[in-house]
DNA sequence: ACGTGTGAAAGTTTTCACAGCG
DNA sequence: CGCTGTGAAAACTTTCACACGT
């Protein structure tokens, strides 16, 4: 999964976890919540429940970070707010190009959740002519012909593709050849990308596919030897372990 | 993470794992293109490399649900499309419906990707009259009070949720009070249903936060001991595991 | 007292490597 | 001979349960 090389057994500290990882954004969501609502101070327990995961595994996860905690009391919000933010980097700006300003684009460029996370949306690129120059979210969209100049002007390292998935490989190519070391792609496509740059995919239909298949289940669900009681059994899970898969591959 | 009791220690036969179960909908994206350029059979290297995932896991996966290659040759690429489709349960007809029609919710009613796989978008809905009768991707906008009904009626059992943050706990609670036993959230909230209830997130956000922990890392990468050579080394990794949570945004 | 921090156990997923079938 | 199918090992994640600091 991660990064190849960077292959060391875990020399402890520099070590978090993918998973560990994956959740950090999560907890930082529901500190922030606590913070606006000025809530000093909250235990594992109460955290977990906000975050929807177990207060061992977000212990543990913290543990991670280092010490942040108080035996007997809990964390403190606001610092607990910055320890994760910074772990994520999230105290610096980052300017994301979006390209690909369809509904998906557009939707994203709407977003607040960016913004408010150290997310700069630097520009909006359509290859389309008709949308040059047209206003989403506040901002001018710009023709793909300046992708490069936009790239490097803005010191953009980080990419959103939302693409048909036809051209998504060579937006891609393009993102990367200017610069680009992150990509978020939306596009239905495994994207082939050169070492050093990471890859993460969000699959719509992928999601409704895995709850099809659970869904499917429940409904041949009367057997297990004795017979059920009331309910039909299951429980709200939390998702399941990857939920999806990689992207990529070698140049 | 799955369907609790459900949790016979894999009585063989009926237990995939979930990693496995989230890794189908690629193998049948890649496999789909194939079949529709007519190859015939595949191995599992280049499946695995269509894909964007290594040969041996492939093969395990496969393993889960039964021996469907041929031994010094490979897979049937049509026998195998439908034997996924048949465990996934996109045989059948899943009727959805979508709640929120903002840029985000527009744009899942025009994705191409649920139409082909079986979904259905039975009906759009949204709290704004002024939306209501309006056309998007072709269907009339209903509005919220009728929701109950337009569930029932069509028999809807998947729900997904594109609603501003405020509102999606109540959304999620109407539509599982109707009958809906499986939801996909985008809305960037943690939702709490009864028992019986699946609920994935997808979280356009948290993909970005930690692409911006990665890309952290990189910018700060000359040690490690020895000098490192040319390139900032990294590698363009799978996904890490989890893969997601939550997102959402307009109305 | 109370709740964090953490070793150790349990469970899950990935990778290896090769036996065996076509 | 090539490639699948799969036990067994390795790696990773989650859960347990309790010692320890405040």
């Amino acid at each position: 999964m991660a990064t190849g090389r960077t292959h060391r057994p875990a020399t402890r500290s520099r070590g978090i976890p993918e998973a560990t990882v994956a959740r950090l954004p999560l907890y930082l969501r529901a500190l922030t919540a606590l913070s606006e609502r000025s809530v000093p101070t909250v235990s594992s327990e109460e955290l977990a429940a906000a975050a929807g995961v177990n207060s061992a595994k977000l212990r543990k996860d913290f543990s991670y970070l280092g010490s942040y905690g108080t035996r007997g009391v809990g964390y403190d919000v606001e610092y607990l707010v910055y320890q994760i933010s910074r772990e994520l980097g999230l105290t610096q700006d980052w300017p994301v190009v979006i390209v690909g300003i369809g509904n998906l684009g557009a939707a994203l460029a709407n977003y607040g959740g960016f913004a408010s996370r150290g997310f700069r949306v630097a520009a909006l690129i359509d290859a389309d002519p008709a949308m040059t120059g047209r206003q989403v979210a506040g901002i001018a969209v710009q023709h793909s012909d300046d992708l490069e100049k936009i790239i490097s002007d803005n010191g953009v390292s980080i990419g959103v593709i939302t693409t048909p998935p036809g051209v998504a490989q060579q937006v891609c190519d393009r993102l990367v050849a200017a610069g680009v070391t992150s990509i978020l792609n939306f596009a239905p496509t495994v994207l082939s990308v050169p070492d050093g740059v990471d890859v993460r995919k969000v699959d719509l239909s992928i999601e409704l596919q895995i709850l099809a298949f659970h869904e499917q289940r429940k409904a041949g669900e009367e057997h297990e030897g004795t017979a059920a009681p009331a309910a039909p059994h299951q429980e709200a899970d939390e998702q399941g372990p990857d939920g999806d898969v990689p992207a990529v591959m070698p140049a």
